[in-house]
DNA sequence: CTAATAGTGTCTATTAGACAGTATGTT
DNA sequence: AACATACTGTCTAATAGACACTATTAG
């Protein structure tokens, strides 16, 4: 036996069990916006993840989160932080961790688990330093019989994938995630988006994080867009405006330009 | 450059980056029952958790979670799993990750990240084959100003820690946890049994997790006492059974033998 | 003028909070 | 009878949903 703990330490035999490696995939979001041709209508808000087109096996050619090792002698938090300044640039983003992926042949070269984080970003902040591999994806989800559809698009390519949500217990909200259509996504990052896409759907009722999505100075009815494009569904005005009546302010600068009246825009209240 | 994935796989090197150790903590819940000498009034209902008594190096004689090294060759869900059949003998446990914590000092053997999990049991169900180290230790929670403070008590020990709750960013609801005060908990277990704590008072309010922690049977009353102990408040009886009118069935069981009215036993509606 | 959005008033339905009152078994 | 809990009725307050209405601009 030791006689004290750093005894202990000092003869720990630090591989008595296997060591496996640790990445972290960020799953990071935005709104773009999707010019209309019809000059009386607002710019149609959408829904966007930001996809890396793999260069290199395993999975090559296909797309992925942004990611990667977590470095042994760096925080696991700190891992994420990394990696989003490397792609994006920049700092001081929303980071807000997930959930951990462990089954063993999740990646076909060994034994990977991965901690995955969600970001979220104004896309208009970013100069144009995006790696050259990445992409912004919109985003179309639909549900049908518990098997949700997810379509990515954009202008260099588009495709969808299918998940089956299995209700775990009876008791609980909690879904397994079982995919059933995918070939243009690398690992099983399928199941971090649509996990994603599920906290930031649950969080935006009782939360303020869709201002981390938004400009400084927006319009009610942009905000109101991006509410109902990520909640999926069209809200009523009024219930719309009471709702987040206490968490903007109005500012003096006024929208103009549309073919219809102009509208005082606002900004997140600072309290 | 490779030819294929096949050919990219057979000449992966494995140890192109450090491997770390991967953990899990599993936070197993229960409600005890704390007898009253007043004939007529209910027993207290009483929150409890499992800690083990650590009998090595590191913080030897600390108590922690239940836990131990998610194995190379089986699926990060699995090992808790393991560990409760091992702890509990008692499978088909309510099981939900928690959080990973992955700070470089966390553990001073070496760098050790761990993924927690969060446990819902009835206790009187369990068999008297826990393992003998470990004991229920009923909780007590407090908060003042953002300092939090945990009392843990049953008839071995009793002891506290105090947490700091830091609010991450203005536009969320979650805190970075600070640990200001703790000389009984080993590693961060601090932080895992808070976390644990919040998740399940913030699940009460729109899952059936509780029932998970209940007997077959039960009277209303028993429920109420059990979410005014997790929630830390008193609740008002119209209200309350408004509540849970939908999710429980009344039985023709009666439970007589207090010293006032009978009542009548329900239990989770299965549907 | 028209199409489109901006913004408000108000009615109704639903839900939450509060309190009072009745019911009943054990000592 | 007294106490403690079981259980219900009902009033009020607060919140959510729905719809209608007015305001204002570019073309």
């Amino acid at each position: 036996m030791y006689k004290s703990e750093e005894d202990f330490l000092r003869n720990y035999n630090k591989d008595e069990y296997e060591k496996l490696s640790l990445t972290t995939d960020i799953l990071i979001f935005s709104i773009s916006d999707n010019k209309t041709t019809n000059y009386r209508k607002l710019n149609e808000k959408l829904f966007s993840v930001l996809l890396v087109k793999r260069n290199t096996y395993p999975f090559k050619d296909k797309w992925c989160l942004p990611g990667g090792f977590v470095r042994i002698d760096e925080n696991l938090e700190d891992a994420p932080k990394r990696i989003l300044k490397d792609e994006t640039n920049i700092k001081d983003i929303y980071l807000e961790q997930l959930y951990t992926f462990g089954d063993i042949n999740r990646d076909p070269r060994m034994r990977i688990v991965s901690t995955s984080y969600m970001a979220l970003i104004d896309k208009n902040r970013l100069n144009d330093t995006i790696n050259n591999d990445a992409s912004w994806f919109n985003i179309k989800k639909s549900e049908d019989n518990n098997i949700v559809t997810i379509t990515l698009e954009n202008d260099i390519d588009c495709f969808s994938f299918k998940i089956k949500k299995i209700l775990k217990e009876k008791t609980t909200d909690r879904y397994k995630f079982e995919i059933i259509e995918n070939n243009k996504i690398a690992f099983d990052h399928c199941l971090v988006i649509l996990s994603g896409i599920e906290r930031l759907k649950n969080k935006l009722e009782y939360t303020d994080i869709v201002f981390n999505m938004m400009p400084e100075y927006f319009t009610l009815g942009e905000l109101q867009q991006v509410y109902e494009i990520i909640l999926g569904k069209k809200l009523l005005d009024p219930a719309f405006r009471r709702i987040i009546a206490n968490k903007v302010e109005k500012t003096e600068i006024i929208k103009t330009g549309g073919g219809h009246r102009p509208s005082y825009m606002y900004r997140y209240k600072n309290i």
